[in-house]
RNA sequence: GGAGAGGUGCCGGAGUGGUCGAACGGGCUUGAUUCGAAAUCAAGUGUACGGCUUGCCGUACCGUGGGUUCGAAUCCCACCCUCUCCGCCA
């Protein structure tokens, strides 16, 4: 959610900033809304301020033992004046409320222009993929050839984007998850947590999946109001949700492995086939809350802890900044990195790391008390897959193949696969 | 699933209709004392929104939402959450 003080005196900027992500902000709605709530509520506050000194002084006569008739037949009309006061200017607020609650963050200067993923920047790259002296497979056809990833027995459970994994491809994808965890809570300093995978609307609202993006999150059927977390950023973030926190415990930094699930709605025909895109996945995702002078800071840490992960599993990638149409909604500036896909000869996003500043915090009231002013104050929050799990494994697959069919096992994962350093065709 | 207790400020904890934004204690900040510290003493210490003479004033907030009342932390209703005991259970 955005400041709601700087909406009101720099909305002619705010509106400049969000039309780069191609959002149209309504500003003659909003400040319609905003002078009526304005009006409204010094309209309140005064009928409420000459009830109050009315009942007061009542209060005072009767303790004196005087009539009090008068005083109440003054005082009658009042309250329903109020009444209606009240009831208008609740309406007036829930319609503000709704319009902020879905408006984006504000974007970062230095993100570049552009309306979709093609306009998205290269930072860097690393690691040079690698040549084949045979006919590469892609993941599906290595993984149906082994047994060891099966869309179609998935389709008979669950149906269409899942997919069941078997004996060392099972294992793999467990090896990695296992691996990322150990690296960042051995070698990058974060606090691993376990966390609920079902929650509630509040928190989904306030990391921003809610109002606007309902269709992409799965719901549960039952007397509980909970739904399935599209990622481990909505729990983890609303850790520090309602809280003051102590200048000295940021920055905190929490690693989580979950599943991930999402209804892919509207992505009808992207990446049908395979397991990039599915309704459920494996992720270690990365969280930082920060002091706001830290947060730029921590963005590039985030981001060369996720890389760590690519670098030590050598892995090609790229690092690429999104354009200002392709940030999302709660970010205000995002990397995403991508891994080298022999088997599409392409570069596929399998890290998305963002600085998200306050808007989170503000949603979720995660405020920290400033030493400089002794006041409270909105924390910042990002956050980052340090990496997605599920297409780790389709990387290694599909970079670590050989000719006969065999997985070579990158040499981190080794001790995390019984030293074994060939998965065999079963 | 059954029975009970409870949700108040940074924390603990009073408060059962009016002067309660809230006693008291702890913590924290500042000052006094000290060579310094501890101890002691004194003062201060919530959040949000709004008004204007920028320092004050006003309004709201005691789990959430309704209701009763001139007036609600306090009474009534619904809901949410936490805890304890019993049962069941990985």
């Amino acid at each position: 959610m955005l400041d709601p003080k700087q909406l009101r005196s720099e909305i002619d900027a705010v509106k400049a900033n969000l039309a780069r992500r191609g959002f149209e902000l309504d500003v003659a709605q909003f400040n319609d809304l905003e002078s009526t709530r304005k009006r409204l509520r010094v309209e309140v506050d005064g009928l409420r301020q000459a009830r109050n000194e009315r009942s007061k002084s009542i209060g005072q006569a009767k303790a004196k033992g005087q009539d009090i008739a008068p005083l109440l037949a003054e005082v009658g009309q009042l309250g329903d004046q109020l009444a209606k006061g009240e009831q208008a200017l609740k309406q007036v607020e829930a319609a503000l409320e709704h319009l902020v609650a879905g408006i984006p963050n504000l974007l970062h200067p230095e993100v570049p222009d552009g309306r979709d993923e093609t306009n998205n920047v290269e930072l860097r790259r690393w690691g040079t993929p690698r040549e084949f002296d045979f006919e590469v497979l892609d993941h599906i056809a290595l993984g149906e050839a082994g047994g060891g990833i099966d869309f179609d027995v998935a389709a008979q459970i669950a149906g269409s984007r899942f997919a069941v994994l078997r004996g060392n491809i099972a294992r793999l994808q467990r090896a990695l998850i296992q691996f990322m965890l150990d690296v960042h809570t051995g070698e990058h300093g974060y606090t691993e947590v376990y966390v609920p995978y079902l929650v509630s609307d509040r928190a989904l609202f306030g990391t921003g999946q809610l109002p606007k993006f309902a269709d992409d999150l799965f719901a549960i059927d039952g007397d509980v109001d909970l739904r399935l977390i599209p990622t481990a950023e909505v729990p983890v973030t609303n850790l520090v949700r309602d809280q003051i926190l102590d200048a000295e415990v940021l920055p905190l930094k929490f690693v989580a492995h979950t599943p991930c699930f999402r209804s892919e709605a509207g992505s009808y025909g992207k990446d049908t086939r395979g397991m990039i895109r599915q309704h459920q996945f494996e992720k270690v995702e990365l969280v930082h809350v920060v002091a706001p002078a830290m947060a730029a800071a921590a963005l590039e840490e985030l981001t060369a802890n996720a890389e760590a992960i690519l670098r030590q599993l050598e892995l090609p990638y790229r690092v690429v900044a999104l354009c200002a149409g392709d940030i999302g909604f709660g970010a205000c500036r995002t990397y995403d990195l991508e891994v080298w896909l022999p088997g599409q000869q392409k570069y596929r996003e399998i890290s998305s790391c963002s600085n998200c500043a306050d808007f989170q915090a503000r949603r979720m009231l995660a405020r920290y008390r400033d030493r400089d002013t002794g006041k409270p104050a909105l924390v910042h929050t990002l956050n980052g897959s340090g990496v997605a799990a599920g297409r780790a494994l389709i990387a290694v697959m599909e970079n670590y193949q050989q000719a006969d069919g065999t997985i070579k096992v990158p040499a981190v994962l080794q001790p995390y696969m019984g030293g074994r350093t060939t998965l065999e065709v079963e």
